[in-house]
DNA sequence: CGCGGCTTTGATGTTCATCAAGTAAAGTGG
DNA sequence: CCACTTTACTTGATGAACATCAAAGCCGCG
């Protein structure tokens, strides 16, 4: 986990990302001198639930995921996100910023620190950029309850096909992909047991919807998985 | 539904709420000038799920609920919402400002009408009203996912006894309380059946741990109560 | 090479949704 | 205000969907 300062290399966050649309020359430049960088290997944790964080994170590369720990020490995933996804705005809570959620890396990744002291001066000085920075948290909160809605409103069958197009459409943007998770990970993102997201994969395997080879799914019937998504 | 112009009794929520905590005196001002306010009928829907929205939508008296809709015409109920609460906050979308929710009335309710014009327009001069609305947004955001994540990591008995304790607890701060919403409803908000709603309240009659009496309901062993609901 | 974690499949049991049928309550129009 | 209709509520019986339990193979890693 090497951890470098001083990088400037946002421009492509600036185009890629709303928030960073109208930040002023200065203010970016401001960004990228208190910026930090870090990198993580797979599997690593990036914070936990109940930690204090100073930095709004942002991943420039690679794959996390976000989850939450129930007190009974029942995990659920509630994002994946990619580069240059918003999920992390949420973690950033009202006043003390102890956050609710926990970060783990999926792939090994790049994550950006940006200090929220930076982040909130920036908000206070720039109605724009506070403006998009509201936008997008809208943006991200409601994507994130709709999924949940949308989830658990389907069945076992309906649940493993929309998590594997959203794999294929959202993330890799292709039909043969690397899970990068593991079959009890997807069962804590979709709201199942492991057995059943296993059982359910094969199902798909028997009729001919998907192939699989060990961590490799191919999506073989894409509109098939697509009405087993939308009416399971 | 009487529609009132120009009335200036925002005291209340400035006090009340995080929100308006920073606003300058004339800003304050020009919030109460150009406020609305509507009266709606138990029952009566606000907006609905694809309109448009123009004013940031602000319960003053009464209950109302939000809930989203799906293209099989299955409803959730999202939350509840008591005076002052925030979670309109969400339904104000990124550039357009089309809900991705609906809204309506529980109980005979008033509405103050802010337009969002005039919420941009502070958020893009106000700095420290800008930084109270993120606070706040990422508050109800946070919330509203943690509280399904609770909800759908119990058991129906679990279910029910928490919607119990939080009507309880949250909106009405007694033990015997009329529930404000339908056996069906409270369905929606759990997501579960209402014929199951109904026996497990049953049940829970049977076992002597709430009193009913039609929609007048009354817990008993609030104890056990809690056990079912954190252990369910 | 052996241990622990991940994966897979089958058998079993529980939980919950669905179906059905009846009662109570709340509107609605004459 | 009363017959009528509709909507909400309630209970029981049934079956489907899903979790749990069990057992075995696989793989990576010390």
């Amino acid at each position: 986990m090497n951890e470098v300062k001083y990088v400037c290399d946002c421009k492509e966050c600036i185009i890629r990302n709303l928030i960073f649309k109208h930040l002023r020359s200065e203010e970016f430049q401001e960004v990228c001198r208190s910026k930090t960088q870090k990198s993580f290997k797979k599997g690593q944790v990036v914070f936990e639930k109940g930690q204090l964080l100073e930095h709004l994170i942002y991943l420039k590369s690679g794959l996390v995921k976000y989850y939450y720990s129930t007190n009974e020490g029942k995990v659920n995933i509630i994002s994946l996100s990619i580069p240059f996804d918003a999920f992390s705005l949420l973690t950033i809570l009202h006043n003390e910023q102890i956050s609710i959620y926990s970060m783990s890396v999926l792939e090994d990744s790049t994550l950006c620190y940006i200090p929220l002291s930076l982040i909130k001066n920036l908000i206070h000085i720039n109605g724009d950029f506070a403006l998009d920075f509201i936008s997008k948290l809208i943006e991200t909160s409601n994507k994130t309850i709709e999924q949940f809605l949308t989830l658990h409103n389907k069945n076992l069958r309906g649940r493993v096909a929309y998590f594997m197009l959203y794999l294929s459409d959202n993330i890799y943007k292709k039909n043969i992909f690397e899970l990068p998770v593991s079959r009890k990970e997807i069962a804590e993102i979709i709201g199942m047991t492991t057995e059943n997201v296993i059982r359910t994969l094969s199902e798909f395997r028997k009729e001919k919807i998907i192939k699989i080879n060990g961590k490799e799914i191919e999506i073989l019937e894409k509109e098939r998985l697509s009405k087993i998504s939308q009416y399971g």
